[in-house]
DNA sequence: TATTGTTATACTCTATAACTATA
DNA sequence: TATAGTTATAGAGTATAACAATA
């Protein structure tokens, strides 16, 4: 019989100690985040389908929308209703096909994105300031090659969030 | 007038970086976590409830479930009927006070939430091996004296998740 | 005929209020 | 009278199905 307890291996100390990290991070948020959204009244799927429209190349159709939100079109449709009446987005009609209505956001709708995002990267500054120098280097240096990975950077989406 | 482009400081770099790694290890979770979820079918909350009954020293009260849920005592009550249902969850008529019900967690609802405990884990597991050894050294050991400090280890709270 | 989007209906989860049991 | 919990009703959000418009 071997000995019960295993040594952990790096990668086993690595996981712990990201999920130890990521729980932290997670509780102390201080959520201010939320304060805009419980204000709108913006439902978890009309958050959502706001950032998706908001990174997208060029407006979305009502069924591509549903499509990446995992949404019937029919509650899609409703979601894009809601952030419509907001002011958050807006409805065209496609040039070309005249079935198909392409939602976008407004100026007021990106703008609220960033503000979601500026208080999700005021979090987690927040957190950076509480380290001491020490150990905001080490980490931001232990970070650097892994954030300079192909398969990290393929999935970074943009400048903010 | 002084330049417009600020270096930026390593509490803004360590932000970024936690923000993008946060990012990264969102979006590539497998999340065979929702696997389990979907086939019993339960909502959000009734899996928050389990996750609370699971590490509750002493099981609490129906008003207790629903403080610390931010339900209406109605909805936290319904929560626990479901888990109820699902065999995940017991009610106990309180010995003292004949008014309280108290709700607890049974061995098949413990053994869930070990369960969509070690999905996440090994979602991080995953992530730790797609390392080089000297990324995932570099990592633990920069991690190290942050995860070591008191009002990290006052918020994380247990050996799962 | 096939496809896009909207409207109609049903189901789930929630909160508020009314109700029952216990203190 | 006050408190714990359950039940009744109403309000969101979603999905499925029926419908209208366009291809």
């Amino acid at each position: 019989m071997f000995a019960c307890v295993q040594p952990s291996s790096s990668v086993d100390r690595l996981a712990d100690g990201l999920g130890t990290l990521l729980g932290y991070l997670m509780r102390t948020a201080e959520g201010d985040i939320f304060r805009d959204l419980m204000e709108l009244d913006l439902s978890p799927s009309q958050v959502r389908a706001l950032f998706l429209l908001d990174r997208a190349a060029s407006p979305p159709a009502v069924h591509e929308l549903a499509a990446e939100l995992g949404l019937s079109m029919a509650a899609a449709g409703r979601a894009a209703d809601a952030l419509v009446r907001h002011g958050l987005a807006e409805r065209h009609s496609d040039a070309v096909d005249r079935r198909v209505k392409r939602i976008s956001a407004t100026a007021a709708g990106r703008d609220l994105v960033g503000r979601l995002c500026a208080a999700r990267r005021d979090d987690l500054r927040r957190f950076a300031e509480s380290l001491t120098e020490e150990e905001r280097t080490g980490l931001v240096n232990a970070l650097a090659p892994i954030l300079a990975r192909p398969q990290v950077r393929a999935l970074t989406i943009g400048p903010h969030c």
